[in-house]
DNA sequence: ACGCGTGCCTGTTGGC
DNA sequence: TGCCAACAGGCACGCG
C-alpha cells in the first residue's frame, strides 16, 4: 500500500519514462476512477509532463500547457503507474491509459491500474485544487516540519496513531509507517496525542523521518501490491520491526507483541517497548 | 466540532 | 478439497 516513501519511489522510477512526453489520448476505462472534479481527461491532449513529484501520498504530474496544471493519482491500496508500449493490451484492473509521444517522436502508453479501484485520478487546475478539501486540508510534509510546528499539529484526545495518519497532522504516513515510527520511538498507538510530553513528541518525529527517509532509500516496502515504475520491488518489508509481525517476538525484548484494532486499522505494538 | 463506525473494492488466506 | 468469512486499509460520509 503505497504511502509517501512508495509514492516518492515511483515519481523517481516514472520520471526518466516520462519527462518531456506529450499526452497523446486518455482512456478511461472505469468512470469512476476520475475524481469528480476533475477536469475531462481529453484536456491532456497536446500537454508535455514538466515533471514527477509526490505530495503526501498523491503522486503528481506536472504540465507544460495547462496554467499551473497537474495530473494527480491517488493511489490508496492497490494503484500502480508504469508505462508500456503503444498499442499494448489493458490489464484485468486496468483503470485508465494514456498515449504518450516522446521528444524523439516515439510513442508509448502509460497505464494506471488498480486492482481494488479504490484509487482516483484528478487533472486540475490551481482553482479545481482549491475546491479540493482533502487536497487544501492535507497537513505538511513530514520530512520538512519542524518539531515546534509538529507538536502544534497533534494536540487533541485521539489516540496518537490515529492523529499521525490523519493526512490533515502530516501528509503521508499511513499504517506501516505510523506502527513503526511509535515503535522507534517507544511510544504505545493507544496514548492520547494531547498526553505526549515535548521530549517525546521530538523523537516520535525523529523516528518519523528516519524512517521515512530510510525507507525511501530502499524504495519502499512491498508488503503485497506494492511496485514501483519499473514493476520492481521495494525492500524496507525486510526492515519493518512491528508491522504485520502481531504474535510474534518483539525484536527488542523478545515479548510477544500486541496485535488489535485502532480506528478500525490493524494495529501492532510492543506493551513492554511502547508506554 | 469532533470522533467513531461503515461502505467502497477485489484478491488472498485460513479455518472448518 | 471446497467453501466462505475474515482480512488487507485510505478516505468519504453519516451519525450521535
Amino acid at each position: 500500500m503505497p504511502e509517501l516513501p512508495e509514492v516518492e519511489t515511483v515519481a523517481a522510477t516514472l520520471y526518466p519514462h516520462v519527462v518531456d512526453a506529450a499526452f497523446t489520448f486518455a482512456r478511461l476505462l472505469r468512470p469512476a476512477s476520475l475524481h469528480p472534479l476533475s477536469l475531462p481527461l481529453e484536456t491532456l491532449s497536446g500537454l508535455r509532463i514538466e515533471s514527477t513529484g509526490r505530495r503526501g501520498k498523491l503522486l503528481l504530474f506536472k504540465l507544460d500547457g495547462l496554467q499551473d496544471g497537474v495530473l494527480v493519482a491517488h493511489l490508496r491500496m492497490t494503484g500502480r503507474i508504469f508505462t508500456g508500449a503503444a498499442n499494448s493490451e489493458a490489464g484485468k484492473h486496468t483503470r485508465c491509459v494514456f498515449g504518450l509521444r516522446m521528444p524523439d517522436g516515439a510513442e508509448k502508453e502509460l497505464f494506471f491500474d488498480d486492482t481494488r479501484a479504490f484509487g482516483q485520478l484528478l487533472l486540475a487546475t490551481p482553482d479545481i485544487l482549491a475546491k479540493w478539501s482533502f487536497w487544501r486540508n492535507l497537513g505538511p510534509e513530514p520530512l520538512e516540519i519542524s518539531a515546534d510546528a509538529f507538536a502544534e499539529r497533534i494536540k487533541g484526545r485521539r489516540p496518537i496513531k490515529s492523529v499521525l495518519m490523519d493526512q490533515q497532522t502530516v501528509a503521508g504516513i499511513g499504517n506501516i509507517y505510523a506502527d513503526e515510527s511509535l515503535f522507534s520511538a517507544g511510544i504505545s498507538p493507544l496514548r492520547p496525542a494531547a498526553e505526549l510530553k515535548q521530549a517525546e513528541i521530538e523523537k516520535l518525529l525523529a523516528s518519523i523521518q528516519a524512517i521515512l527517509r530510510e525507507s525511501i532509500s530502499q524504495c519502499g516496502s512491498s508488503i503485497r501490491d506494492y511496485r514501483d515504475a519499473n514493476g520492481n520491488a521495494g525492500a524496507f518489508q525486510n526492515t519493518l520491526r512491528v508491522y504485520g509481525r502481531g504474535g510474534q517476538n518483539c525484536v527488542n525484548c523478545g515479548r510477544e507483541l500486541t496485535r488489535l484494532r485502532l480506528s478500525g486499522r490493524a494495529t501492532v505494538y510492543c506493551e513492554n517497548c511502547q508506554k
